[in-house]
RNA sequence: GGGCAGCUAGCUCAGUUGGUUAGAGCGCUACGUUCACACCGUAGAGGUCACAGGUUCGAAUCCUGUGCUGCCCA
């Protein structure tokens, strides 16, 4: 007999698995002709950390979806890889370099600074593809690649150099945010806004020659005073009364749309709009009329003369109506600079300094000007009035540190014509998004078709294969580089040329004795990652992995970067290749903490995925993520710290959470969290975060183990072949025809669920089934079977196959519990076929079985309510046992009475009531009486008489009843009240009064009984 | 400021086009281990479906508004 012993060990089972499905190959996809195909590229994850929860869930999803498939025949690939993630990884790095060697980036060079990241990368890709295996993801290892290896490095080389033939690229002075500390532009997406308290300064700009009834000086102000340094203007706006009959305009509009409760402030707005048309409108028409004329103002502490100038960014509603202009240090005067073509001084030195521009305040920080300027403006008296104020200010992601905006040079992918074909694949359903709703992002954000600046000042990335030369002709560039169509060149609109090739080098160092010099810069990491899906697979080669798997089947990610990404992977997947790189992107949920906040490195709220593989299994966390993944919510895991001593659970709360070292309070012994730095911390045991929505995962696997268990006992002695006697269904058992029914059910529903990405509702059906229907229900009739001989053949059958379908249809989500049953039951029962496995042998993995089509004639709704009645009536008896406190083991006689059809169907199933009730069914059939001393209840149309003898609690029973009958009263008092409602009864359709009458008739019937019931039990009193 | 989502049992979540007495898991209570599984079994308690209006014969579900929470964009 094969035994198990009695508890699943998932740890036995893990390392088991993997060496199964590595020594095969399961996971790897070879190009074949024929065969459907479904492909997933992995998000890859960074090299910069370990991977977190949302990673296992985002992983987890990618491996049902691919198992599935795989097990339903298609050609499956999961290509697997990692993402060098720029700017995070260097940022890394270079804080881990400052803090343990008191070096900066310059202090170790380019070349020293890459290498040392790369040894990061190693250590940490090592780490993240470990943690997949550990998680049983079936990437095809094979395959696995990186953002920043060769071939990849060769797909951004030609994609972007495609880009710069068709013009698409382009040098450009933008003002960008620029990271101080890091010293490089930072995206829009990689900034995060905070409000800080600061200072709104007014300071007095005074008028050059100012003639006769003009003003003397203007007013302007600012949170940042030392940007005067670098004011080239000051605006007003061309036409104040009209602005201000605009703005009261919009205010009336705003009030008349809003509740009352507004309306006092909003009328006081209009009225403080009023009072400046009054007090301030004549002042700002002469300004308006000085700024026509050409006229300046005096820049204070620098003395230069500045423009006054008409521009509609100067609102009159606000402040003194004037403001002044630093193009190079804000988007806003950035553009009216453009506009008013005004110059553009920058102030700043890329490290956060002032610069020569800055005059006496050259060399200082920001902070430090600032105080200076506002220092010297005091004393000079030309500050008017500082204000106290909450300011919005950015921050980089990156460093923490506040962002300035800053005028560099930068390239640019111009999105006009790069957007539209991805926003058509969305709008036109080529491209579907699940869950719906996220397409208007998507599409909102893609519309504004905003340049994407690429550059960033980095060291770790792809450098920008474009060099740069002066002195030269056209007609130079051409002779030196003839016959060579992977380089190209444009004028660079000051007499020079960049150049621009495909090639990993130019081969040409200097033309015509003028020096070829490379851009420093490297690319933004999103521009590597929006290859992936064609980069992997070879592109720009014409492999046949391309030509098999691309475009790819589904997309799954998190929603925070489906503009970053998912659209940018559009955008250039069609640019590259002409087609779409997926045909469905699902979204899926974020994961939380017991606040509400997303979980985060950063914010130490995280669970390490490998804690708890660790102590519960990668099946328990996977059913678990399965299970969490709904439409509509993101989900909230409290968390807590296991006290690795006595296994004490302390809750993980926003004070203990960034500790170092927590005290048990139970036994009073410390360990040490992910935070640990100092040895002595280090040396304490670790106290994993864990959270209880695990371990019924964990449960499960064990009671699935316990099952097979229980089947194996039952297998000795026994021939198992290909599973058959089912083509007449009227032939065998109630339960055995319910059971596959319900097969029939569960796996429809299970596919459907799958193909429409809804996991939660899968792991619920599958946990459902197997536990309530299988396990408790199917799994103990059987018991009384497998004890007769004459029935037991076909018990053990129906058994097997029940547990050989609940387990191909689970191995998605838990793939290590039903592999390593499936390895069990393929030596004791190795011989059996399922109708769906076709003429072939048994697969010897369940990773490579063919997922159940089981037909739906097996589907039986009468079957289904009519097992329904039976477990009923089972759970009558029980729940008056349990109500009389009759002792487990102490046989019942019962009495049912019913009609007779349900009679009929009830006959053959008494043995498995006695069985499941232990109970003896004494009397069943239309005129069953109960006995003398009988407590009673009703089930599914059948009144179950339970004879206790001198056991009954007569009050207790009395008691009850009467409690019942109340209930029952007030049931049939409200669905009287309802039918006696004339609107009901004529408008609701027919079909739902009459289930209404048939309930009042059954509530009415149910009072009846319980009335004699209670009448019964009060004369045996008396 | 604009947009999206959420608010259902002590906790975490389901609830299909409006129609029985609103469900699950965990936790809780009682009972139970020679029986596949105590990582278990049986039974039970526990809900004004955030709030206020409206539509409807009928609302957790549809509409409007309010409050709180989270996310995205500016």
């Amino acid at each position: 007999m094969h035994e198990l012993p009695k508890h699943y060990d998932h740890r036995a089972a893990q390392a088991r698995c993997r060496d199964l499905w590595d020594s095969s190959r399961a996971w790897h996809a070879e190009p074949e002709a024929g065969r459907p195909v479904y492909s997933i590229v992995i998000p890859p994850p960074n090299v910069t950390g370990a991977l977190h929860l949302g990673h296992a869930l985002n992983n987890t999803l990618q491996d049902v979806l691919v198992r599935t498939r795989r097990m339903q025949g298609f050609l499956t690939l999961w290509m697997p890889g990692t993402d060098h993630a720029g700017i995070a990884t260097q940022a890394v790095v270079e804080r881990r370099l400052l803090e343990e060697e008191k070096l900066s980036r310059h202090d170790l060079g380019r070349d020293a600074l890459v290498d040392r990241i790369w040894a990061w990368k190693a250590q940490y890709e090592k780490r993240i593809l470990g943690q997949l295996r550990d998680l049983g993801a079936s990437c095809d290892w094979d395959r696995t690649r990186f953002t920043l290896d060769d071939q990849c490095a060769a797909a951004v080389r030609e994609a972007f150099s495609r880009l710069f033939q068709k013009g698409l690229v382009r040098r450009g002075k933008r003002l960008v945010n620029w990271d101080t500390f890091l010293q490089t532009a930072v995206s829009d997406d990689e900034v995060f806004h905070e409000q800080v308290k600061g200072h709104f300064w007014h300071i007095r700009y005074d008028v050059i020659e100012p003639r006769a009834g003009e003003p003397e000086s203007v007013t302007v102000a600012t949170t940042r005073p030392e940007t005067l340094l670098g004011d080239t203007a000051v605006a007003v706006h061309p036409s104040p009364a009209r602005a201000l009959d605009a703005a009261e305009a919009a205010l009336r509009e705003k009030r008349a749309a809003a509740p009352a409760k507004e309306h006092a402030e909003i009328t006081a707005a209009i009225e403080a709009i009023e009072a400046r048309r009054r007090d301030l409108l004549p002042h700002l028409e002469t300004l308006a009329a000085m700024a026509r004329d050409g006229r300046t103002v005096r820049l204070p502490l620098l003395g230069r003369a500045i423009p006054l100038v008409a521009d509609e960014w100067a609102k009159p509603d606000m402040g003194s109506g004037c403001v002044k202009i630093t193009p190079a240090h804000d988007p806003n005067d950035y553009d009216v600079g453009r506009r008013q073509t005004l110059p553009m001084v920058n102030i700043l030195n890329p490290n956060g300094t002032l610069n020569a521009e800055a005059g006496p305040y050259e060399g200082l920080t920001i902070q430090k000007a600032r105080t200076r300027v506002v220092a010297d403006l005091e004393a000079a008296g030309q500050v008017v009035e500082v204000e106290d104020r909450v300011i919005d200010l950015a921050h980089s992601d990156r460093s923490k540190t506040p962002i300035e905006p800053y005028l560099a040079d930068q390239w640019f992918i111009r999105m006009d014509e790069l957007a539209q074909p991805a926003l058509d694949a969305v709008t036109d359903g080529r491209i579907r998004i699940v869950p719906e709703r996220y397409a208007k992002s998507y599409l909102d954000w893609l519309s504004e078709k905003r340049d994407w600046p690429v550059s960033r000042q980095l060291w770790w990335g792809h450098r920008i294969p474009i060099w740069h030369v002066s002195g030269v002709t056209e007609a130079d560039l051409a002779g030196a580089f003839a016959g060579r169509e992977t380089v190209t060149w444009r004028s660079d609109d000051v007499g020079g040329w960049f150049v621009c090739s495909s090639d990993e080098s130019l081969g040409v160092e200097s033309i015509a004795g003028h020096a070829l010099v490379r851009d420093p810069d490297v690319l933004d990491t999103w521009f590597s990652s929006a290859l992936w899906p064609h980069s992997t697979l070879g592109w720009p080669k014409q492999t046949a992995e391309l030509a098999t798997f691309y475009p790819t089947s589904a997309l799954v990610t998190s929603r925070d970067i489906l503009t970053l990404w998912v659209a940018r992977m559009v955008i250039m997947g069609v640019f590259d290749t002409g087609a779409i790189p997926f045909h469905e992107v699902y979204i899926h949920p974020k994961i939380l903490d017991r606040y509400g906040e997303t979980m985060s490195k950063s914010k130490g709220n995280g669970v390490d995925p490998v804690d708890v593989i660790d102590a519960l299994g990668a099946d328990a966390l996977r059913f678990a993520l399965a299970g969490m993944a709904t439409e509509t919510q993101d989900v909230r895991m409290p968390v807590d710290f296991q006290c690795p001593a006595c296994g004490h659970l302390i809750e993980q709360t926003v004070q203990n959470r960034v500790r170092p070292r927590i005290d048990c309070p139970k036994c009073h012994k410390a360990f040490r969290t992910q935070w640990a730095s100092s040895e002595a911390d280090l040396a304490l045991p670790r106290g994993p975060a864990v959270s209880e929505k695990f371990e019924a995962g964990r449960n499960f696997s064990n009671k699935l183990w316990n099952a097979t268990r229980f089947v194996l006992m039952h297998l000795d002695g026994a021939t198992i072949g290909p599973i058959t006697g089912l083509d007449d269904l009227t032939a065998i058992p109630l339960e055995d025809r319910w059971l596959l029914s319900r097969l029939a059910s569960v796996s429809r529903e299970a596919t459907l669920a799958i193909d429409d990405y809804r996991f939660a509702e899968l792991s619920r059906t599958l946990y459902a089934f197997a536990w309530d229907e299988f396990c408790s229900a199917y799994l103990e009739l059987c018991k009384a079977r497998l004890a007769d001989p004459a029935r037991r053949d076909q018990a053990r059958a129906m058994l097997l196959l029940g547990l050989d379908t609940i387990l191909r249809l689970l191995h998605p989500i838990m793939p290590f519990v039903t592999e390593e049953i499936w390895q069990h039951l393929g030596v004791a029962a190795g011989g059996r076929r399922m109708l769906w496995d076709g003429e072939g042998t048994l697969a010897p993995m369940v990773m490579t079985a063919a997922w159940p089509i089981v037909p739906e004639a097996w589907i039986d709704p009468r079957t289904e309510s009519q097992f329904g009645t039976f477990l009923a009536v089972v759970a009558a008896i029980r729940e008056i046992r349990a109500r009389q406190n009759v002792p487990p083991k102490t046989r019942v006689a019962v009495a049912v009475r019913a009609d007779s059809s349900i009679t009929s169907l009830l006959e053959p199933m008494t043995a498995s009531i006695a069985a499941m009730a232990v109970a003896d069914i004494v009397a069943l059939g239309p005129d069953a009486v109960a006995a003398p001393s009988a407590a009673s209840a009703t089930a599914a149309g059948c009144d179950v008489f339970v004879d206790l003898a001198d056991l009954v609690d007569v009050d207790a029973e009395i008691a009850r009843l009467e409690k019942e009958n109340e209930k029952t009263e007030g049931f049939i008092r409200a669905k009287q009240a309802k039918l006696a409602d004339e609107k009901f009864t004529a408008r609701a359709p027919a079909a739902v009064v009459a289930k209404e009458q048939a309930q009042l008739a059954e509530f009415e019937a149910r009072l009846t009984k319980g009335r004699e019931a209670l009448e019964d039990l009060r004369k045996r009193k008396s």
